[in-house]
DNA sequence: TGTACATCAGTGAACGCGCGTTCACTGATGTAC
DNA sequence: TGTACATCAGTGAACGCGCGTTCACTGATGTAC
């Protein structure tokens, strides 16, 4: 680990530093969970620069860590758009089961961000769980018209299966188990086993 | 706010103060949640002592709020049994309703406190949540004594049960909204309709 | 082409603060003889 | 009944630490004339 010195940003560059302000306080979360670890000078630290150097890109502590969530939300969406993209022309009961895989892989990957993203009180009212409620219940909407029949409205269906993902790798993020990610799956197929009532095939 | 001197408590009930003091700990989680709201000096000024007196009944602060959360713990088992209890010649359905309703208002009434049993990672294989899922997998067990078909075997059910709710009042604690307990009540008995297939009457 | 100046990326040192913890203590209440 | 001492509940002051934030700065790169 030798300190060595940090080459500036070029002329005109000087937002990149903001990236690596992000990317620096994102390992800290990774590895320490939580709010409480992104701190000004611990982000410096892990940066390579002055702890003064992070006012030039973010007002003051809460906008960093605003910042850092704000990432992490487009992160999560992006990669429920991908499996929901991926699977553009399968069943429309494989591409829900992709999506869901991808939201809980994600969250189990990164369970401090996961935490940080809801914890947040300053972010109330914040758009990702409701994003992730439409994309499931836009799944859902594709099943029914392929002729599977819901347990209930599309609406609730929906917030049921979010809500209870979300308990689910939130329970595993308590208390950490082997094999989290093939649990999780186990317990996702149940919960749209109840949900969805196979009516035709595909 | 007179600054009224404390009494000190009689000989061989030095004791109390412990008490006090988690008292006062309960206090703080509530107004401002987390285990960062969790310091010495503030829960010795809430309880209006000395910080050095903690130290007479905790080894140190990771020691006070286990002591917290063991606490907890003990609460919310408590008042899940007392409503079991108390609906103990009802339907079987019920007395389940019963239970996780009293498990809902619990946990959506002490936020801070839920969240702090759940966050501590000393505290991973803690009692609580499998005695929760345990408490549960009775009472599913007694509605298929009385003849309801459950549409995942008992544990599973239980669990499933368990891990919604939980992901239902997490949300909540994340992102408040006026009715909470309602909207709660209301989540819990889609999936209760999910969960449980009406089979006799009772 | 030279030169004065503006703009940029980033820093070093200092500030005041609240924290966890330690330690020797104070003063009241009990106990042994 | 008196007295020396042990035990108890609880404290005040100090320690070293890491924190967020500020401020005047350094030195490189661009721009105006």
């Amino acid at each position: 680990m030798t300190e060595q010195a940090r080459t500036r940003n070029p002329w005109g560059r000087g937002d990149r530093l903001r990236a690596e302000i992000l990317d620096a306080a994102s390992g800290l979360v990774d590895r320490l969970g939580g709010a409480d670890a992104i701190t000004i000078r611990g982000v410096a630290r892990a940066a390579g620069i002055a702890p003064a150097s992070i006012y030039q890109h973010f007002a003051d502590r809460t906008a960093l860590i605003s910042g850092l969530v704000e990432h992490d939300s487009k992160r999560l969406l992006a990669v429920m758009a991908l499996a929901d993209d991926a699977t553009a022309d399968s069943d429309p009961g494989d591409r829900l089961r992709a999506q869901l895989t991808a939201y809980a892989k994600f969250v189990l990957e990164n369970p401090g961000h996961y935490r940080l993203m809801l914890t947040l009180q300053e972010h109330r009212r914040q758009v990702s769980s409701r994003a992730v409620v439409n994309s499931i219940a836009a799944a859902l909407e594709r099943c029914q018209q392929a002729g599977w029949k819901l347990r209930l409205p599309v609406d609730r269906a929906a917030v049921m299966i979010f809500v209870a993902a979300h308990g689910c790798v939130a329970l595993f993020h308590a208390e950490p188990e082997a094999g989290e990610l093939k649990r999780a799956l186990v317990f996702l197929d149940e919960l749209l086993g109840l949900v969805l009532e196979r009516n035709s095939r595909a």
